[in-house]
RNA sequence: GCCGAUGUAGCUCAGCUGGCUAGAGCAGCUGAUUUGUAAUCAGCAGGUCGUGGGUUCGAGUCCCUCUAUCGGCUCCA
């Protein structure tokens, strides 16, 4: 007998060589029904496999993230399927659940896949699907698999299973088909009601641009059909909140061919909302101790040459600015820290004067792959809310987490709650691709893990993703599509210090070299407005909305009762218009709701004689009518009620 | 940069297998209407069909180039 330990606590005793699923049964049966995937001991298993020893088992259903991971990598084995029936001699490589579905990298040959062809794929699929096929796991020694793909003629799989030890190798049946794999199936393929071929696009062979492009095919099924109808529906509702849909619709930003790829244009509305979040960062980065600097958008390539960002990027970049005078060359800044680190050096420092904290809403310009620009999230030319603090080592914990504090205050007063902290650290097998000492490396990951924890923040650790001078701690946010993004950001950096030679002077009377955080909040305006547009559907908070309310008079005769009613709202300080339009009041109510102007002020007969207004909130609350006071009121107590001040 | 797809009026979209002066709705303009909580009516105007080339008696439609956009990959200081 054995002993399994549920996740409740219970512990029920099985036969030995019992499996997931017959521990589900003695639970019930109709349980049973529903479990697809389970775990054991941290080892995601196959329903069916035989447990031989104690230990805590977790059973899964279609509810559960491991349960919809076993369910969508089931079903890119049956997706390869159709696609090896259907497209014989294709060469398959690996096949993964990702968040929203799965994906099979296929080696397709000559051959070219297009949208016209996923109905044949699907149909194919779901007709092997109802043949309802066990999957059975079968152990194979390594040269057993070796043979079974050099005979295929499949180099991708010779080539993971020579990265695999022997002993470890398993295949997965089902019906005619076997494919390489670690495990975590479904039962059968009959659980599998529908499936949709989403997408295919290029992906390199193991994520290498030197590879071969292979073409990824992007799926996702359900055990209902109703379930994918209604996916696509969500998919269809994501598309409204499309930063690029809304900026264009409320007139936010927009984009030129002529002016160029990725070099955002913002229009009159969109340039007053950034300057409203400017201004709200500005006031709390006042109290925080930060001073503003300015900077110029242009600096000599020398600049980057001793900052190591020229080394690193100038390839790729903007190419120099060049002037009458030979040998001289400008570059477009794409970072502001070289410009700050001379205002640092413009005087000698001493121990007493750090922190020393500059602060600069800085435009960059950054020659990003033509095929990575994307709204206003990848852009050529943008605007960090950046800020470079300089101080002692011995300041750098507390320095660090008070950022973390005014990133967390930003996120919070914008509605973010959902951003994933990551810690951004080197990948210690690639060392070529970072500059500065092993040593610094180590004391800046350190601080930014502790200062992390110190704060009680809930983050994970991401190799390979620290900037090439040191780790960060990044602030992710996901857009309407479920895309991460990258919002705010804070870096650790001792490199910099040292290539522009900064110093302070201790209380030692020596030299010292200060440490350096770069740090941005919002990470840039650009994205952090696109992420914020998709999270509210264009909805923003009050306070930042470029219209707050629009008077809505119901004939030309109120149009003067109207106008008063605009200038006392101006008076408050409430940004509004009037729409003196000869158009029926529905009518101008269905635009006012349409452009999400959060308060129509209809006036009319009744208003004017009671020197009120009749407040119709957007989404059509009706909140009667009320003096022009109490709505000024109304308006100013949902702005402190959001908008906390650091 | 790479793979795939797309590009018709300011916006959303029709335009079948190539065949008269390229259509619609919304937005715009003009006029009428003076309106009480999501579209009042009528008229007018608006397009070198992304660009350049080719095939053809004839191209919005077929082929190629370039360009921009979209979905991915790679990259992201």
């Amino acid at each position: 007998m054995i002993k399994i330990t549920l996740p409740d606590g219970t512990i029920k005793e099985h036969a030995k060589g019992s499996s997931p699923m017959d521990v589900a049964k003695g639970i019930s049966e109709g349980f049973a029904r529903n479990v697809i995937s389970a775990k054991h001991n941290d080892t995601i298993v196959e329903t069916v496999t035989p447990l031989t020893e104690d230990g805590t088992l977790t059973l899964y259903t279609w509810n559960d993230k491991e349960g919809k991971k076993a369910f969508w990598h089931s079903t890119s084995h049956v997706v390869a399927q159709a696609l090896e029936e259907l497209y014989p001699g294709i060469k398959l490589t690996i096949g993964p659940a990702i968040d929203n579905g799965f994906y099979y990298d296929v080696d397709f040959g000559d051959r070219n896949i297009s949208e016209k062809d996923f109905p044949e794929i699907e149909k194919k699929a779901i007709e092997i699907a109802r043949g309802k096929h066990d999957y059975k796991m079968r152990a194979v020694t390594k040269e057993e698999a070796l043979t079974t793909y050099k005979t295929q003629g499949n180099e991708y799989k010779v080539e993971l299973i020579e990265n695999l030890e022997d002993g470890t190798i398993t295949f997965c049946d089902h019906d005619t088909f076997t494919d390489l794999c670690r495990g975590g199936h479904i039962p059968n393929t009959g659980i599998i009601k529908a499936i949709k071929i989403l997408s295919v696009a290029g992906a390199y062979w193991r994520g290498n641009e030197n590879n071969k492009q292979l073409t990824r095919v992007y799926g996702i099924s359900f055990p209902k059909q109703k379930e994918l109808t209604e996916y696509l529906e969500l998919l269809e509702q994501a598309k409204q909140r499309d930063h690029r849909k809304l900026g264009r619709e409320l007139e936010l930003f927009t984009f030129s061919a002529k002016v160029g790829q990725g070099l955002p244009l913002w229009l009159p509305k969109g340039a007053a909302l950034r300057e409203r979040l400017e201004n709200f960062l500005k006031k709390a980065q006042k109290k925080a101790g930060y001073e503003m600097v300015v900077t110029p958008h242009i600096g000599q390539k020398e600049l980057y040459v001793t900052s190591g960002h020229y080394a690193k990027y100038g390839e790729d970049s903007f190419q120099p600015i060049k002037t009458p005078k030979m040998d001289e060359e400008f570059l477009l800044k794409p970072m502001n820290c070289p410009h700050h680190c001379e205002i640092y050096n413009f005087k000698p420092h001493s121990y007493k004067d750090l922190p020393k904290r500059f602060a600069e809403f800085g435009t960059v310009y950054r020659y990003e792959q033509s095929g990575e620009l994307h709204g206003l999230t990848r852009v050529r030319g943008f605007t960090q809310d950046d800020a470079h603090i300089f101080c002692t080592p011995d300041q750098l914990a507390e320095e660090f987490k008070n950022v973390i504090d005014l990133t967390l205050y930003v996120l919070g007063s914008l509605g973010f709650g959902n951003f994933t902290a990551q810690v951004s650290v080197r990948d210690l097998d690639k060392p070529e691709k970072y500059i500065g000492s092993v040593e610094n490396w180590e004391k800046a990951e350190n601080a930014i893990i502790n200062a992390a924890k110190e704060k009680g923040l809930d983050f994970v650790i991401e190799k390979g993703e620290a900037a090439f001078y040191g780790p960060k701690l990044d602030f992710m946010v996901k857009d309407a599509l479920g895309r991460n993004w990258q919002l705010g950001t804070i870096q650790v950096d001792y490199n910099l210090p040292e290539r522009f030679d900064l110093t302070y002077k201790g209380n030692d009377n020596e030299l010292h070299r200060p440490v350096m955080i770069h740090r941005a909040p919002f990470g840039s305006m650009e994205r952090f407005i696109a992420l914020l547009l998709e999270h509210t559907g264009g909805n923003f908070p009050l306070w930042l909305i470029p219209e707050q309310a629009i008077v809505l008079p119901i004939s030309e005769k109120h149009e003067k009762y109207a106008q008063k009613v605009l200038n006392s709202l101006e008076n408050h300080e409430i940004r509004a218009l009037v729409d003196k339009r000869s158009e029926t009041v529905g009518k101008k109510i269905r635009e006012a709701e349409m452009n999400k102007i959060p308060f129509m002020l209809i006036v009319g007969d009744n208003e004017e004689q009671e020197n009120t207004i009749a407040v119709r909130r957007h989404g059509g609350e009706d909140l009667g009518s009320i003096s022009l006071t109490d709505f000024a009121n109304l308006v100013t107590t949902e702005i402190n009620s959001t908008l906390k001040s650091f």
